[in-house]
RNA sequence: GGUGCGGUAGCUCAGUCGGUAGAGCAAAGGACUGAAAAUCCUUGUGUCGGCGGUUCGAUCCCGCCCCACACCA
């Protein structure tokens, strides 16, 4: 029996990524799972850049349109989701193709993460309420007196990964860098990473072009469409907050838009530091 | 034409009572184990507008010139 094959497709946002996979799908009439953390989400469209409607028709996609911005999605609901999706795709080809941009997904995939058992929801409540009441001070004081673990070896400037080290540490009585094996899974079919890069000069172009596409496409409606659902994790999302600070009169319009573009080049940054790493390999 | 105020890092500016300079933003590099398009860390040499003068030494003081802004004509 054939040893089954995942091309995954990876690159800075705006760098083609899309059109590039649809051609490899076809070539290999194949799907494609998406690796995108906010093309899963129906309710945003413009602003995440999603594959086309006829291609979409073209190639059967996974985790695009997915689920829903009041759903909670995470690394692990991807892992488990994309593993589910690439066995799927597997019973009728050799080969299967993911794309997308972020790193964290892609690496939880290839590599796997580690099984931290549910968090108490009550914890995880209060936690957040006593974070916004009291600030970083306060995590650094209850991290030092319940996890002293990670007071020493881990971000003590990082509220998010404080965050979840606390309530990791008050659900379960285990450090969060005790669940942390560091260890590759083997996932039984084989991996190989596509690299799309362009000149960084002609990335930034690509990008702040898009962003006036998307502007032009109709992105400040999509946008005061989902005003009311700002504060969900969904809409930390860039092209999506920098307008609701537009709508609540925090700045101009122009100043958004400019915010958009460098706030995408700072990400594409970002991205490039994931896929360094996965091409060396 | 005259007067005033400026010309210092890509941008906005601080500063040196004369010993060749530093913040914010931008930018670059990096990290990443249930928010990841998130979050966090690191990185500051630039003819201190130009040419002269004074001085051991000038970005700083003096002179002239250029440029910008404001006001007066």
């Amino acid at each position: 029996m054939n040893r089954k094959k995942c091309l995954i497709v990876c690159g800075p946002t705006a760098v083609g990524k899309t059109d590039f996979a649809i051609e490899l799908a076809l070539k290999h009439n194949t799907s494609i799972i998406s690796a995108d953390s906010r093309q899963c989400y129906r309710e945003l469209n413009i602003g995440v850049a999603k594959p086309s409607t006829d291609q979409l028709e073209s190639v059967p996609h996974y985790f695009i349109n997915s689920h829903s911005i009041q759903q909670e999605v995470n690394v692990k609901v991807f892992e488990t989701y994309a593993l589910n999706a690439a066995s799927k795709i597997f019973k009728g080809n050799d080969i299967a193709v993911m794309v997308g941009g972020t790193g964290l997904y892609i690496k939880a995939f290839a590599e796997g993460i580690d099984e931290v058992p549910e968090v108490n929801k009550e914890i995880r409540e209060q936690i957040s309420v006593h974070y916004k009441e009291n600030g970083i001070q306060w995590l650094q004081e209850e991290l030092k007196l319940h996890d002293p673990k990670f007071y020493s070896e881990g971000e003590m400037e990082n509220p998010q990964r404080m965050l979840r080290a606390l309530e990791v540490k008050l659900s379960t009585g285990k450090s969060i860098l005790d669940f942390q094996s560091n260890q590759k899974v083997e996932r039984g079919f084989d991996i190989e990473y596509i690299l799309l890069d362009l000149p960084r000069e002609t990335l930034y172009q690509r990008i702040n072009h898009r962003v006036d596409i998307m502007m032009g496409e109709g992105l400040l409606e999509e946008v005061k469409s989902l005003y009311s659902f700002r504060s969900l994790n969904a809409l930390q999302t860039v092209g999506y907050r920098e307008l609701f600070d537009f709508i609540e009169g925090k700045h101009s319009l122009e100043f958004a838009i400019e915010e958009i573009k460098k706030n995408t080049r700072r990400y594409a940054k970002r991205q490039m530091t994931w896929f360094k790493k996965f091409a060396g390999n």
